[in-house]
DNA sequence: AAGAAAAGTTGAACCAATTCTAAAATTGAG
DNA sequence: CTCAATTTTAGAATTGGTTCAACTTTTCTT
């Protein structure tokens, strides 16, 4: 059943992808002109309002490609933390930082973040707000996970804490990326003295 | 020096106001056109840029003395804190939730923090962080004043603390807000519950 | 293999935010 | 009071995302 229809159809839609990729690198969100996505991707306007509901929904498809691998990344020290809660967090979250920037831009996060809050019904918003809460599944899993081995106080509630940590580091991040001179270092070592009162709290003594 | 021109100008910027806080409720953000505000503030578009760099900065304008009130409610409760500190902590949140949507839609909150976050450096985009800030520092001086008061232990990061909490509840608004259906207790007790490994932690013994 | 139906493509037209420029109003100096 | 400088206004023109009706291409049926 892998028809003409269906090769040209992926065609399309990578050409697309790698289209906008490459303006909205070059020239921002704002500077990428649909029309000239449409050109580059050698396909008319309409063909791409009939692929994605709307701008925003293109950088939608980007950048859930990077979370994904984000995600991915994050798996292996779930698996295996850190035999110590502070570097365990430390390590996941530095994992979730360092990668931010591979393939997005600051300017491609103000968007995509813009775009996830100011339109959360569109498919990118649902999207969003979806590997949101995977990474909080997967902070929260970890917390879980240092609570087996020990190194968490068992009476501690795991999804809680996991969720007060991802959002701090999420509005960090949202913090970061409105300043373009903000740098990775800082950022994580802010997030590292915000965690410090509750990594003391929730250790097994 | 109270000349002619600036009581017409300050009634001008009353105007528009006025006329765009009855149109984005009506209306929705999106709903309520330039065109439209202009019309029913009496005054041309032309003037309306002339007073707002963009239709963001109009909502901003709004945003900012809803926010201004917030943070005046809350001066109360830092000033005299219930002597518990949770309770001390749900009562200036509560304060934050509870004032935010009397003069705000939830729409009107995600556009509001879309634009912030798409355009940082605009006026409303620098106002919405510095409010964001002030906010935190409140939350940072209840803590202090309860260290103060030998509610919560001495040896503790308030300001820390404070941002942590901040952080956490802003994010769990900005979720909130993005989900029509979303209602105010849930949003409390989540809060709550997510606040409370962090109250027993710095609460002295 | 031909014709009909389904699916997809195209780009010109539409709409609303923003910009631009000529005209009007206000001010202050003489 | 008058007039030139300055500020402000008006609204037509521009711009760029999005829609839509006509056209093509692919697939299905016999």
């Amino acid at each position: 059943m892998s028809g003409l229809r269906e090769r040209q159809k992926a065609d399309r839609h990578r050409r697309i992808i790698d289209a906008a990729t490459a303006l909205f690198r070059e020239a921002g969100y704002e500077g990428a002109k649909i029309e000239a996505i449409a050109a580059q991707a050698e396909v008319s306007i309409g063909t791409i309002y009939n692929y994605y509901q709307n701008k925003g929904d293109i950088l939608g498809a980007i950048v859930s490609m990077e979370v994904n691998e984000v995600l991915n990344a994050g798996r292996g020290v779930v698996a295996g933390p850190p035999a110590n809660v502070g570097d365990a967090l430390d390590t996941l979250i530095g994992i979730y930082i360092e990668h931010s920037l591979n393939y997005l831009s600051k300017e491609m996060w103000r968007q995509a973040m813009a775009i996830s809050t100011q339109l959360p019904d569109s498919p990118f918003g649902q999207a969003y707000t979806a590997l949101d809460r995977e990474l909080t599944k997967q902070i929260s899993a970890l917390i879980v996970r240092l609570q087996e081995l020990g190194l968490v106080r068992s009476d501690i509630d795991g999804p809680a804490v996991g969720e007060l940590i991802f959002n701090n580091m999420n509005m960090m991040f949202i913090e970061f990326v409105k300043r373009d001179e903000a740098r990775i270092p800082e950022l994580r070592a802010a997030i590292r003295r915000q965690n410090r009162v509750l990594v003391a709290a929730i250790g097994s003594a």
